[in-house]
This record gives structure tokens, C-alpha cells and sequence, in this order.
DNA sequence: CCTTGTTGACGTAACGTTAAATCAAAATAG
DNA sequence: CTATTTTGATTTAACGTTACGTCAACAAGG
């Protein structure tokens, strides 16, 4: 491994002049044949700044973290490409966690916190972790930005209570009146419970209880079931998390309900798999590559020590994506 | 940020003393009382140690990269679950990556590459990278290995032909005659369809030839149909990837053919979405935790210099998991 | 011709850590 | 009671960078 001490011998400079023509710095100026002299030498050498000794030197990793609560949930792909392309814009490299390997005082907490090992972090969904990891992430010197909702620390959002609306809105206007919301627990189901209510209290519907039965495909099953027990069964449901559409589907299945004949599901979030499954799930297709890029730069604010954007992400705004899961109610009941 | 100069001061040691406290190391020796003494006030002043500062002086930075091809493919949740774990154990981080992203010249690589951010690299897949990346790796300093096997690296692998010749066996004894192989491009493909081949030389059946038509949900769907456009059509098929299967299924509903009963399918790699798909998907189970294990443990191996183990991961098998999707053939055809 | 300014560099002190070399004081051996 | 070893530390030199301060040589201005 050459260093810019080698560098420096070879060119027959000295290393400040190395160091100049790496990082472009005004102060030390040299000639234009110096210049290409060194790089000349660094080419022939096969020079690799030391990535190791320049973050020791400016206090700066140029890395940033990512946890995500179950990183193969593949509403994420969108989200992590826009943050790997928004970092690599800013010159950083991300580090990305799963929060279900994160009990607290795991290795990659630890590493992270304090240690200096990250220059800011990301964290996908406030109460992902528990409340003593929480509060050590707290205490971290290191700004941390919250891809949902939180109550301390900065934030930026994908706007979850409009689509939980625009879902409803469309069963509603597809003459469906008993309409169930399916969800899970924590900040971003109940606002999307919100824009559901809002919907049925806008069409003169009265919205069911929050059936929060959790995240990913047992849920959907539960919540199906559960829905089906009430007096007067629904025909529609919206379902608050894409696995749980799986779900959904499965247990629809298994009732012996058919979809979307007897049942109209739309599902929030949109993933390949939704046009892969049979029927394929109608959904609303969420921001999450925006919500990415937004995030990181919201992040470089707090590093840089400017106020965090922050806000609720509304350009592009959720989309419905009709496919066959949802159809028009015919045959009127009450 | 407390340094360890602080905690000395505050302690009335010097920098060595602390630093033996810090690592535990023998050559310094030290009175117990002031080690207690010296971890009080590491204790009072929250002294974390500096992770560049150790990475610079140690030359390693306890931090291993991960490169997959479709970060999000469930099969690879047990895989990650694997190598954090042994990661752990041996103190170090995992950076993890996507090769999607990764195109030549990307970010993430040439941080990796040469500049010291990682100790070692794991990558999934051979061919996973343009050739132009595979030529930087190679020219790497720090150890890499393979997971699956490679022609220039060190690799490490699971039976994926053992697991090709269990899917076809099990369909051979429910009597199938005519099995079809859906697979991707790649070695691993390949080995599936050789396990293939075997099991089905061995029933005295002549196998049919690899249908490649890639990886995901659509190439499960392209595979399905042209494997019905044979003269005789298959009644029963190996799906070489799991998100294969849910095209197949996906496919065969819109063609009309209901699984099991006019056609068997049986997928490779067994993840949580199978058992929620309907028909429920019989699918082989591989062992991922166990290679992410022992892909670790190789890697170390070479970091530290010894010989690496690799080999096929025999330990568990591949294990068969019987659900909806594969009947016994009751009206023998020919 | 002296003064001042500019160009093109060089030397060096950090950043926080680890480990080798060194050393005074106390303990033990002869 | 002196010689030697052991104990319990300290000093210091790196690891590879970056950036501040310095400085000689030369050009331009008065």
C-alpha cells in the first residue's frame, strides 16, 4: 500500500504537496508540472488514499447509517436506493442494520454509537427499538434522523394519513360501505387508520375500530379473520402493511372467499410481488425513493449543523395502482 | 468526546496505562486499584474509545462488507442472520451492499477497494459483478470470498445439485413422468439442474433441457409458459429460485391450470412467503444461516492468514418442507 | 536600489490510539 | 548488605492524513 509519504519520494516533493494535489487544496499551491509530476508518480504507485487516517484527520467517516426494521421487506428497495444514491452524492457509503439483530448492546449499536464510526444516522420507524437502545442513540454526539414521525428528534415523512385516504376514497366510489382497515401497531398504521376515517366520515360511513393485528403475512391472515367475525361482514379492506396483503389473500382463500368478487382488498405500499400475485393486489404506490434521497439530505443538514428540512414528503404523492384485487360493489346490500 | 488523554488526566495515569486498561493488555502492567480507579473514570467522563483511531493504528478496521445481488430477496434473511452473528463474535461490523448499485466505479466499491474500509469482503454469487469489478477486487488487498463457487477465489457453498436431485426425487415417487426444470443463468443454476438431471437419470426418465429464463417473478411466469408449449406438457416442475415460483403460480393461474392438480410445482429455497402463498409452496430448505456462518468464519480465515476452509456446507442438508403445491400424479399419462 | 507582494513550495503539529522501550522503586536472592 | 529481578508504571514513536505557519526566490512598484 503506497502512502502519500511514498508518493511524495518518488515525485521528489514533499507530502504537503501530495496531499495538495489529492484534495485540491488552495493554500498550497504548486506549479502545473508539479501537479502532474505527482500524479504521475500516484498512478505509477497505484496510490489509494487511506480512508482510514483522512477520518481520523477531519473527524469525518464519510459514512452514514441506515436501520430498517426488517431489511427484506421489499418496500425498502426504493428507499435504500435512494439513500445509497443520495449518500454517494454527498461522497458517503452507508452502513445499513437491521433492527430485528439490534437487541440493545448488539456489536453494530455500539460500534455506531460514540465510537465515531458513522458521521449520522437514519432510522426507519420510531419505537423500532427498544427503549434503552432509544435512549443511547440519544445521548449519541451524532445527529440521528427518524424516517417517520418522532416525538425528539427531527424527522421527514411520507405522507401515510393521504393513503389510507385515497384507498378508502376508491372503495368508497366503488359503492362499497362496510369498509375494514386492517393495520398494524405504532405511529405510521394509526395515520393511515386517520386517513381511512376520513374518507368513511367524508362519504357518511362510519369507519370500523383499528383491527391492529401487526406486521406481515399472519397478521393479514388475523386481521381477514377478525373482520369477518363482525355482525355484518365487510366487503372491502384496506390493508395497512404489503405483506399483510399475502396474508389477505391467503386466508381469503382459505375461508373460501374470492377476491375480488366477494371481497375488495386494496393494499398500501406497492411492490412487484403486489402484480405477481393472483389476483394481483390493487395498492397505492408510497415515495419511498424520495422519501430516501429527502432523508439523507435532511441528515447532511444536521451534520453540516443546519436546521433539519424535515416535513412530510407530499412531490410525488401517493398513487393508486389499479390492478384486480378491488371491484365495484353490484349487488347493493343493507 | 473523551479521549483516553482525558481519562488519564482525570485518573492521574498516563496514556499507556489507560490504553492497557482499555485492551487488557499484559505488557503494561498495572496495581488492581488502579485499574479500578482508571475505570471510573472512564466510567464518569463516558469514554468510548475512538474506532479510527484503533483502525489506523491496528491497520483493521473490525468491519467486513457483504455484497448481494438483490439485497431483498427473502432467501437472504437467514444469510444476514448468519454472518452478522459470526461477525459479531469476531467483533466486527458488516457493511452491507447491493450489487444493483454497484455498477463499476460506484461509491461504495472504490471505498471498499483499497482504501482500507474493510477487512475482508464476502460476495454472493460469482458473475454477480461486470468484469471490470471483478479485475478491481482482484487487485485488492484485503481478502475475499466467495460465496458460492468460483473459479479465481476462495468460495464457500451449499449442495445446491443435492437440492435440484430432492425436488425431482419427490416428484419422481408421486409418480411424475414428465418434469420440467425452470432455472436462471449461472453456476448455481446449473448445479440445481445437474441434481436435476440425476435424479431423473436415475428413475430411467429422460430429463428435459434447462429452461433459463432468469431470475424473479416474471421469469418463473416466461418459464411456465414455455415449458407448456412442449409437445408433451410437464406435470410437474422445479423452480430454480423462490421468486420464480411465485410467477409460476402466477402464470399457471392465468393459464388456467390449477396446481396441484393438473401441474406439481416444487421451488427451491424455502422463505416464510411460500407457506402464505395458495396453494402453499413445497420448497427445499437450505441451509443460509450456516453459510453465512461459515462464509464468516472462511473469511477470517483468510484475514488471519491460515488456509481457508470452504468446501459445500453439508451440515444440515437441504431439507424438503411438504405443502399444497405437489400432488402424486393419480392418472398416469403415456 | 530597497520595499512589498506573489509564487511555489516545505516542515510540522496535530487527530486518538497502541506497543515497544525505558525506568524508578520495591521485592527478592545470594 | 549489595546484586538482581519483579512490579508498576511512564515516555515515545509510530499509523497516514490534513492544514497551518514559514520561507526562499523572484517580480513588480516606488
Amino acid at each position: 500500500m503506497a502512502t502519500q509519504r511514498d508518493v511524495a519520494r518518488a515525485a521528489g516533493v514533499s507530502l504537503a504537496v501530495v496531499s495538495a494535489v489529492v484534495n485540491g487544496t488552495s493554500h498550497t499551491r504548486m506549479r502545473e508540472s508539479t501537479r502532474t509530476r505527482v500524479l504521475r508518480a500516484m498512478q505509477e504507485l497505484g496510490y489509494q488514499p487511506n480512508q482510514t487516517a483522512r477520518s481520523l484527520r477531519l473527524n469525518q467517516t464519510d459514512m452514514i447509517a441506515m436501520i430498517l426494521n426488517k431489511i427484506d421487506n421489499p418496500v425498502y428497495g426504493p428507499l435504500r436506493y435512494g439513500v445509497y444514491e443520495a449518500a454517494a452524492e454527498h461522497g458517503a457509503t452507508v452502513l445499513l442494520g437491521d433492527a430485528e439483530t439490534m437487541r440493545s448492546g448488539s456489536q453494530f449499536l455500539t460500534r455506531l454509537l460514540s465510537q465515531g464510526t458513522v458521521d449520522g444516522i437514519l432510522i426507519r420507524g420510531e419505537g423500532l427499538l427498544d427503549d434503552d437502545v432509544m435512549a443511547e442513540l440519544r445521548s449519541h454526539p451524532k445527529p440521528i434522523l427518524i424516517l417517520e414521525h418522532a416525538q425528539d428528534h427531527p424527522w421527514i415523512d411520507i405522507d401515510d394519513r393521504r393513503a389510507g385516504e385515497i384507498a378508502t376514497r376508491f372503495l368508497v366510489n366503488l359503492h362499497h360501505r362496510h369498509i375494514v382497515f386492517v393495520g398494524g401497531s405504532g405511529y405510521i398504521s394509526q395515520q393511515r387508520y386517520l386517513g381511512y376515517q376520513q374518507a368513511m366520515d367524508a362519504a357518511g360511513l362510519t369507519p370500523a375500530p383499528h383491527l391492529a393485528t401487526g406486521f406481515g403475512e399472519q397478521a393479514g391472515a388475523d386481521g381477514l379473520r377478525q373482520a369477518m367475525q363482525a355482525p355484518t361482514a365487510p366487503t372491502a379492506i384496506v390493508v395497512n402493511n404489503i405483506m399483510s396483503a399475502v396474508g389477505v389473500l391467503a386466508a381469503a382463500h382459505d375461508l373460501g372467499i374470492t377476491i375480488p368478487d366477494q371481497l375488495s382488498v386494496v393494499g398500501i405500499h406497492d411492490v412487484d410481488l403486489m402484480q405477481h400475485l393472483r389476483p394481483a393486489v390493487t395498492a397505492v404506490r408510497m415515495p419511498m425513493y424520495q422519501l430516501g434521497r429527502a432523508g439523507v439530505e435532511a441528515l447532511y443538514d444536521l451534520i453540516a449543523g443546519r436546521p433539519s428540512a424535515g416535513g412530510v414528503i407530499t412531490d410525488p404523492e401517493p398513487e393508486l395502482v389499479i390492478r384486480d384485487s378491488a371491484t365495484a360493489l353490484t349487488r347493493i346490500r343493507d
